[in-house]
DNA sequence: CACAATTATATTGTACACAATTTAATTGTG
DNA sequence: CACAATTAAATTGTGTACAATATAATTGTG
């Protein structure tokens, strides 16, 4: 068997196969594993936060923003209520935010830090660093991967309802 | 409230903050963006073979090398047995695979498909001309991005226990 | 050949991800 | 104002993702 650490550039590049995968294809695996690696990354760092990454992404939203709704949430983060509902509880009940349904409109529950989240931003900053050192990549580097991603995260989502 | 589909760039573009997200941190959240919408992008077309995208790597391994043990495809697609075996039970149960201890090694379970999986590829032909469709890209743009998602994963990988 | 260490897979428990449905509040129209 | 349509969250159910643990088979060592 192969060297066990190496570094696959497709789901078997190690045994060339009859059949070729196509670029797309390799692309489409590349874009889940590299998304699941940077999740491991992320783990240790934000467990002593007592954090989870999408957790932590919806504290960098409000630490830009404070008070938002689920919905202006789920906007910004790509994601839904029913990822959200569950999520939200579980920061509140850490004592980071607040949940509170709206005066004005009964229906929206708003979010907002507690003191308690808006403190946890300093020890936030750590994580961000040495993430930034795991990637071992140049900052052009980053812009350039960063803005391939945005372009086609917007195509993508340009034709969902395509087929 | 601006335009529902802009196409965001970060967390939050439409209102500029006091505190510019970084290069890197927006990256962590393209990634994990854009892998989602990948996802979403094949969901449907998956679900005509009653497939999910996960599963769907599972045969993409298999169609090239049939007759795999778990660890093997663990190793492939960088997870871990705690996730795939209850995914192989599932499509074992779809009647697409078998799972059977080796001989030689009883510990082991040996993947490998049946008639009516190795049929399925196919059919799996079409989902991927439409996701290639989806994406949008040129080829040399998808090869471009492709080599540094591999690149940062590897990198990613290396620096696992750095801290 | 015992038997501790290792290896391969399975199980358990927590946390998303998301489709589909439900509940409750609000809005538009007559 | 009544009431259907719409909207915002919450709930439910299925399927990963993964750490931690358990189970069972195999290997290495004396």
């Amino acid at each position: 068997m192969t060297n066990k650490t190496t570094t696959n550039t497709s789901l078997s590049d190690d045994k060339v196969s009859p059949q070729v995968l196509s670029v797309d294809l390799q692309l489409c695996f590349a874009l889940y594993s590299t998304s699941l690696s940077m999740t491991k990354i992320y783990k240790p760092l934000l467990s002593k936060l007592k954090l989870t990454y999408p957790q932590y992404l919806v504290l960098l939203v409000l630490w830009e923003t404070d008070g938002v709704t689920v919905n202006r949430l789920s906007e910004k983060l790509f994601s839904d209520s029913g990822t959200l509902t569950p999520l939200l509880k579980r920061i509140e009940k850490l004592g980071l935010i607040q949940r509170q349904r709206t005066a004005a409109d009964e229906r929206r529950v708003m979010i907002t830090l507690t003191e308690q989240g808006r403190l946890l931003q300093a020890q936030a900053f750590d994580v961000h660093t040495q993430v930034a050192c795991s990637t071992g990549c140049k900052l052009t580097e980053l812009q350039a991967l960063n803005n391939q991603l945005i372009s086609l995260r917007t195509n993508l989502i340009k034709n969902f309802t395509k087929f």
